[in-house]
DNA sequence: ATCTACCGACCGAGCACTCGGTCGGTCGCA
DNA sequence: TGCGACCGACCGAGTGCTCGGTCGGTAGAT
């Protein structure tokens, strides 16, 4: 994995360039699209080449290999994510980070995708070998890293329970977050993620919350 | 998928008859085993024949193709699951349902291959034409009915807050379930599903119940 | 003249599955 | 007791197909 992201400092860029650069995007697209639907093993750089309109080794002209693909699209995903969660510079803490969670997963939930790229891929890579698998890894540290401060800070703050048991909280809620992403895949419609991690934000404010935040707002 | 089970009723087993049954269910557990690490389409049939210690005909001769092999597997785990869950016949209601399910937790903090089978399969699954899709469907359809089940009846009889929203925590007890096994596959050690879930269980309880059952027990 | 975008032909490996057959045991019948 | 019909378990060798990836080349813009 990690490999180095294909230079596009060109300053100049050339009709040529400019039809590389619009096939190497549509090739995302269609890479991410064909991803979420049959996971990475499921998908063949035969299927992403025909999407994108060109044939099979004009898309690998672009990236050396179907792992190299995978990791462009990642990357894209990180980057995107990231902008949007910490659109400021600096990420939420205390329960502001809870909301902010919120409204990531109403966005999520418009942009099926998305979300059934990740959970493919999660699942797929446990295994310990697979090409996406530290990212992943690195994936969860990120969100577990991030709840976790946004708690103890809390707890600093006064605005959450000092004996709350932020570990278990913080999983509780990143498995809030998956679970109800594989539901709403498997039964779109049945299962509202908005409303239900909602239900699970505000439980978790009921009962460690100190009440001092809804004052201070 | 649901193939009918192979005929059984011979009351006289030869001993041909009794190597194959070892064979078959030798079969068995090998697929589990790689189906649950590599998933369905990362697994060959080649793969399971070498672990069962037949040839790729061998095998084929037991089950007629993959997703046959698949779909015993599933059923295996399915009966032996159902027979965890309702061993007295009938499935817990109330807040025992869900301590039945931290029971269930607890038992397959143990079972590391069963929590992965079932964790790649339900994401891979996704897909509505893979051959486990109606299975993954099922299965959901099944627990969310017992837990609503199980807290309508509590409702009714005074041990869960009839204000509760039941669908919602349903949906979070089933997505805080699948969540905290596939973080407890990605980072074994870090999360403790059965402490976790417990913790969530708990929260449940302390909002939503009337601690008319902590006296009636 | 050189560079980028792109393609067609090709390769070796792996895939699920088929076919034709061997072998050993069981059964009905003389 | 012995024999031929039959059956289930199992294997080796192949089927056609798909896979990810390589290589040598062409067209066109700079």
């Amino acid at each position: 994995m990690s490999f180095p992201p294909r230079y596009r400092t060109a300053p100049v860029k050339s009709r040529g360039d400019l039809a590389g650069e619009a096939s190497r995007s549509k090739a995302l697209r269609a890479a991410l699209e064909l991803f979420a639907v049959s996971g990475f093993k499921g998908t063949s750089i035969a299927q992403v080449a025909a999407k994108t309109g060109l044939s099979q080794s004009g898309l690998l002209h672009h990236f050396p290999s179907k792992a190299a693909l995978l990791s462009a699209v990642l990357e894209e995903r990180d980057a995107e994510d990231g902008r949007f969660i910490s659109n400021d510079g600096e990420a939420p803490l205390g329960w502001a980070a809870f909301d902010a969670l919120a409204s990531l997963v109403a966005r999520n939930s418009t942009r099926p995708q998305l979300v059934s790229l990740f959970v493919r891929l999660s699942a797929e890579a446990i295994e310990p070998g697979h090409p996406a698998h530290q990212w992943v890894r690195d994936h969860y540290d990120g969100i577990e890293s991030w709840l976790t401060d946004a708690l103890r800070t809390g707890q600093a703050q006064g605005e959450v329970d000092p004996e709350a048991p932020v570990a278990s909280l913080v999983h509780m809620t990143i498995a809030v977050l998956d679970g109800l992403q594989q539901q709403w895949l498997l039964q779109p419609g049945r299962v509202s993620m908005v409303s239900d991690f909602a239900a699970h934000v505000a439980l978790l404010r009921s009962r460690w919350g100190t009440g001092r935040d809804a004052e201070l707002r």
